[in-house]
RNA sequence: GGCCCGGUGGUCAAGAGGUUAAGACACGGCCCUUUCACGGCUGUAACAUGGGUUCGAGUCCCAUCCGGGUCACCA
């Protein structure tokens, strides 16, 4: 069998769609469990909305997932060059065939004449499409009209009443009528090729073997295989990922929320969960592990196991998947992550010392099992910093006007100030005592102390909360806690 | 609207004619925990509808309904 190469060939007309990062994903997959290679190629045949921050956009956002490829603009290969617009010659070549063997054709209609038609195919009822009218344009028109100083396009002349069959790895067999297909358009007015034309050529020429993508460019896959029987090319194979959907069933979009990958990066979710997330999207493990690492999902990928219908985004078990990764890695990785967010806020100094670090390792020992995403532990600190506390509700200031909490209050206060060293260990040894000398025990000497201390009934361990903390501030937020229940 | 794809619990998703119709997230309960969370156990909950084919249909066929995609000099 030929080697597999397989591609991700994104437009770079914004930051990496979550959706698109799945189709890399898939490919990634298929690639690495085939031992073939993956070649990232861009198709910036759009001028009017590419652009190179969108490529670096892309390219660093698949960096971060951990798909890397083997062929691209940025590390060439010996199938270049790897961005459209610098293949030009290429296209033409192919295009001057097209043209003299009559199966494409120079198109001389303005944008107004193409309204008009489309206008009359459809209050005919009819498809609005393409009438094939300069097809049967004679030389000398064709002449007059580039006299006039019309930019021409060229189109594809497409055969009738035929059959146009693609061969579908997760769909099976589809069959599509040429007859619904209009003349198309290969080659725009400015000489660029467009995107149904563009790939056709460059897949042949990069020996793709497998094209694996959303399903949304299924309804195009019949003009491109049109294409490739014009051309004398066999098609490759292909493979139409079903679509990622919006809490609505709708074609996910900006306002289902992030839809970049960058913005998932921002808000603090780890690359390792978005790819077994992602992975999981149309995708699933013959056994019932769905915790999986990269080269774990590399072993088990498989087409045959790619659903057929579309997935809604399920933010809830992202979260849950995120969480786990937070809890699976060490803390030393995690404070690194953290850093940038509490940078950001402003809670530290810039370049955080020693000391500050370990408060930040403290922190995330104290809040990895609560985080659902990296950038949550910001809010936690900005509470955690202030001097005053808010009670939470009625509840809290019931359990601090208890009997026993004077007591336990003073006892915590005294020895608290006469600890030389504020530790996890300390701190639980502090409050072991408490409660053996008062004879009180459970609720009655931790929650108090909690609810003075965070206002709240519910939390991190304390041992680890009140070195996080902070002597000082543990005790300016226990008064102003119990001015709050003053009589 | 034409064409195309799809339809198993709220969500993801196993299932390749014969199963008590997996599992995961979410939700409820219990346990653990001096709180919450984590973790463990457990529960509620699904084959869109109607016709066929078959001894037997979630699985095959057809229709209907519903959802989505696509019909550009965007990709």
């Amino acid at each position: 069998m030929d080697e597999v190469r397989v591609r991700f060939a994104p437009s770079p007309t914004g930051p990496l769609h979550i959706g698109g990062a799945r189709s890399a994903l898939f490919n990634y997959l298929y690639a690495k469990g085939a031992g073939g290679k993956l070649i990232l190629r861009v198709e910036d045949t759009d001028s009017e909305r590419s652009s190179r921050q969108s490529e670096v956009n892309i390219l660093e956002s698949l960096k971060w997932l951990g798909i890397d490829w083997d062929e691209g603009p940025d590390v060439g290969g010996d199938y270049g060059p790897y961005r459209q617009t610098e293949r030009l010659p290429a296209y033409q070549e192919y295009t001057k065939r097209l043209l003299k063997e009559g199966k494409a054709y120079y198109c001389y209609c303005t944008e107004e004449e193409l309204e008009a038609q489309r206008k009359e195919f459809s209050e005919q009822g009819e498809l609005p499409r393409y009438n094939g009218k300069c097809y049967h344009l004679t030389p000398e028109e064709r002449a007059r009209f580039a006299a006039e100083g019309r930019k021409p396009v060229v189109r594809f002349h497409v055969p009738e009443n035929q059959d146009v069959v693609i061969k579908d790895r997760v769909r099976g067999r589809v069959v599509f009528e040429s007859n619904g297909i209009g003349d198309y358009v290969i080659v725009k007015s400015d000489g660029i090729p467009t995107y149904n034309y563009a790939v056709v050529i460059d897949d042949h020429l990069m020996k793709i073997s497998h094209v694996i993508r959303a399903e949304e460019h299924l309804s195009n896959t019949p003009r491109q295989v049109l294409l490739y029987e014009a051309l004398g090319w066999e098609a490759p194979v292909f493979a139409h990922i079903s679509l990622i959907l919006g809490k609505d069933r709708a074609k996910m979009s900006k306002r289902h929320g992030a839809t970049s990958v960058v913005q998932y990066r921002e808000e603090g979710y780890l690359p390792e969960a978005v790819v077994n997330f992602l992975a999981l999207l149309g995708w699933s493990p013959e056994g019932e592990e769905e915790i999986l690492s990269l080269e774990e999902i590399v072993q088990q990928f498989s087409l045959d196991r790619v659903a057929k219908n579309p997935a809604v985004f399920d933010m809830d078990k992202l979260s849950w998947i995120n969480g786990i990764y937070i809890r699976k890695s060490p803390v030393e990785k995690l404070v690194k992550m953290a850093l940038p967010y509490i940078e950001k806020a402003g809670i530290l100094p810039n370049n955080p010392g020693h000391e500050d670090r370990e408060r930040i390792a403290l922190a995330v020992t104290a809040l990895r099992e609560h985080l659902v995403t990296m950038k949550d532990i910001v809010s936690y600190l900005q509470d955690f910093s202030q001097e005053k506390v808010a009670l939470e509700n009625e509840e809290t200031k019931a359990v601090l006007r208890e009997d026993t909490v004077p007591q336990v209050m003073q006892a915590f206060r005294n020895k608290l100030a006469a600890l030389p060293e504020v530790t996890p260990e300390s701190i639980k040894i502090l409050l072991k005592t408490i409660g053996k000398e008062l004879k009180l025990g459970g609720k009655q000497v931790y929650m108090p102390i909690r609810i003075a201390i965070t206002g709240q009934m519910h939390g991190p361990e304390l041992n680890f909360l009140i070195p996080l903390i902070g002597k000082e501030l543990v005790l300016s937020r226990i008064e102003s806690a119990f001015q709050q229940v003053a009589p």
